[in-house]
RNA sequence: GACCCCAUCGUCUAGCCUGGUUCAGGACAUCGCCCUUUCACGGCGACGGCGCCGGUUCAAAUCCGGCUGGGGUCGCCA
């Protein structure tokens, strides 16, 4: 005796972009199939051709993807439609459904109805509000629930997975299997995911969608990592873990029961966890994409000078985009002071920060080494402070009171660039006066 | 309202199935200290939780019941 393959199905419908709870759906049926040598079957329900739209669909595909997960088989709804109405004739001839106003009524009777769940263990209900079901529209479109379970039994999906919200829709279908006489499979209802203030996620949350994550500068590691996190534990204590650690030790057991609350500050620390991670060059490379998609790197910038940028802002980014604005003074020629910084700049150092200038512009070889040690003999020279030449120098450079460190960012930026933004703010400085 | 699901730090969770080894472990966030030219990273520490009431038991976060609270569903949407 063999046992049967596990086959299990994601089925989105393509009236909207694929939304955190939806990938998070996608993701455990993925996680399930692959952990148990399993088939994932994609199934678009696009019955509602009114609403359905080839550019949601193609977003859809395109997310799951870039999340790294795949499928073994794709059907659309739009392409079945005769196969509902085969099986919705068949519930009519034997008495099942009927027809009422141009559409078509599963009928049931029933005492309980039982819900195999690997999550939840047994669920009964004893009472549904209703005793009928439209299957069969007027305009001749199946609903939901019908071609869902025709669907489900034909592909002979042996293990449902979807979300909470499904648990009453069960039911109905299983009172649809029976009078079909269909083997009825397992289920696992997943938990939701929650916004921060605990409610519905879709209706109280903008961004939503995979691709507006993405747009933001968040790495599909750390979407993924983040929503299987949501729901499940890889136990031991772990927070960073791959897909492909996770679809070896993924158990359907260990999915929790509750709905979890989405958490962007958690979302943002693993960004920044993957991010870390990477090399110099992965991450340059990502920087790269990423100014080049917001048309925001200039022709001008060279390879190297990116990489030396990642290494730069590789242990404070947390999201791509945040660099939109941090790399601003190191891609464009113009340093504009923020408000914060010009209350630094209120004591003017118009001789010492001449003569770091002059230090400066004796180097030969500019590296941090050198630039560090120019630095510190500057300060002794004038009897001050090495902070009382770093702070206006950053501020001088990059505009702000937070960066890299300076030693490093003045190599980066080169002699050229270094000498005209200190004479820069000598000007600015002689101009208060 | 009816039906169904759920209940450990603010949030995500480990522990619960197989009661004692847990005056409950980790992570995010917050706060403090260290490192340090700033921010960040890193290190260390603090804060903070088994919703309530009963029952079972020598013993309950763990088992049972009720209550309360939260969530979902009640569309010819999916």
């Amino acid at each position: 005796m063999s046992e049967e393959t596990l086959r299990v199905r994601f089925a989105p419908s393509p009236t909207g972009y694929l939304h955190i709870g939806g990938a998070r759906t996608c993701l455990f049926n993925w996680l399930y199939a692959r952990k148990c040598a399993g088939e994932l079957i994609l199934r678009i329900e696009d019955t509602d051709l009114a609403r359905s739209k080839k550019e949601f669909l193609d977003e859809i595909l395109e997310s799951i993807e870039w999340l790294g997960m795949d499928w073994d088989q794709i059907y659309y709804q739009s392409e079945r439609f005769d196969i509902y109405h085969e099986y919705a004739k068949k519930l009519i001839d034997q008495g099942s459904a009927y027809k009422k106003e141009g559409a078509v009524f599963f009928k049931y009777n029933f005492d309980q109805v039982k819900i195999d769940d690997l999550i939840r263990g047994e669920i009964i209900f004893k009472e549904l509000p209703k005793n009928e079901e439209v299957i069969i529209k007027s305009d001749n479109s199946p609903t939901y629930n019908f071609s869902c379970v025709i669907d489900d039994a034909l592909m002979e999906i042996n293990c449902i997975i979807r979300g909470e919200d499904h648990i009453s829709n069960t039911p109905k279908q299983l009172l649809m299997y029976k009078a079909l006489g269909f083997k009825t499979p397992q289920f696992a209802h997943v938990p939701l995911i929650l916004s921060g203030q605990g409610g519905r996620l879709s209706k109280r949350f903008g961004a939503t969608s995979i691709r507006q994550y993405r747009q933001e500068g968040y790495l599909s590691e750390s979407i993924v990592n983040y929503l299987m996190l949501l729901g499940w534990s890889p136990g031991e204590n772990r927070e960073i873990i791959s897909l492909s650690e996770a679809k070896e030790i993924f158990t359907m057991k260990a999915v929790n029961k509750t709905g979890a609350a989405f958490s962007l500050d958690k979302l943002n620390w693993i960004n920044g966890e993957y991010i870390r991670q990477k090399t110099t060059e992965d991450f340059s490379d990502l920087i790269i994409n990423y100014l080049k998609e917001n048309n925001a790197l200039p022709e001008s910038i060279d390879k190297n000078y990116l990489n030396k940028l990642a290494s730069l802002f590789k242990e404070r980014t947390l999201r791509l985009s945040d660099l939109l604005t941090a790399l601003k003074p190191y891609l464009n020629d113009e340093v504009i002071y923020s408000d914060e910084a010009k209350k630094i700049l209120d004591n003017s150092l118009i001789k010492e920060v001449s003569f770091l200038r002059d230090s400066l512009d004796k180097i030969g070889d500019f590296n941090k080494e050198d630039i560090e040690k120019t630095f510190r003999k500057a300060a002794e020279d004038l009897n001050i402070k090495l902070k009382i030449l770093v702070h206006p120098s950053r501020i001088a450079l990059t505009g702000t009171k937070h960066g890299p460190g300076l030693f490093e960012t003045i190599e980066t930026l080169g002699k050229e660039r270094v000498i005209k933004r200190l004479n820069k703010l000598i000007d600015y400085w002689s101009q208060k006066q």
